[in-house]
DNA sequence: TGAACATTTGATCAATCGCTCAACTATTAT
DNA sequence: ATAATAGTTGAGCGATTGATCAAATGTTCA
């Protein structure tokens, strides 16, 4: 008896959308941002002073992120809190973790 | 009673190897080549022939995929056929498209 | 009000990306 | 041997990327 064909259909707009998610994980200063945020909310200033770039660099690459609907920005006085807008983003990085640690 | 951390530890070399990951799957080329060896392995014409670049840029991708380890060539004659080298690609593709139908 | 702080934005620039083209290697068939 | 087929490779090129810097915006506090 054949094995049930494994594929996997995906039409083209599929395709674009997966890789625009896939491309918002695929910067170190992005995925850096999207994992420290997984034990809550941060501040760009918080996110800012633990990576290795500038605050406007941070905040260039949380916008990208923000755009493509990955995490959102909530006003709070003069700083600006981030958190993960997607539970899927978590089982993505931890899958992809399980993977480069083999 | 407090909520455990939900953070996730990864040190610098694991998020740049998990860029790597990612970036792999951050390309529309890319990623059809990927979707299209979940149904088992195929050779570079035939793989070339479902997309809409050249033989040449196919090859070109496989060659990224194959550095990257997510694919494997296997020699049959004057044919190559490739298939996943990984099955975690297969589960992040799904995890993905599980985003992106929202 | 004005200084200090937090963040965003636009310009600029070097680096990287992905494609095509042309040339090359390798295998099969006549 | 020659032609045809399958695939790889390197150069070249336009497009995109991600960082910095400087300037602008918004908010709190004295």
């Amino acid at each position: 008896m054949a094995v049930p064909e494994e594929g996997l259909r995906a039409d083209h707009d599929e395709i674009k959308n997966l890789t625009e998610l896939f491309h918002q994980m695929a910067d170190p200063t992005r995925l850096f941002l999207l994992i420290s945020m997984f034990s809550g909310e941060k501040c760009v200033c918080e996110l800012a002073e633990q990576t290795d770039v500038s605050v406007s660099a941070v905040s260039h690459q949380l916008r990208s992120l923000r755009t493509a609907r990955l995490v959102r920005g909530r006003k709070k006085g003069r700083h600006v809190f981030y958190s993960l807008d997607d539970d899927h983003v978590r089982d993505l990085v931890s899958k992809g973790l399980e993977h480069v640690r083999e």
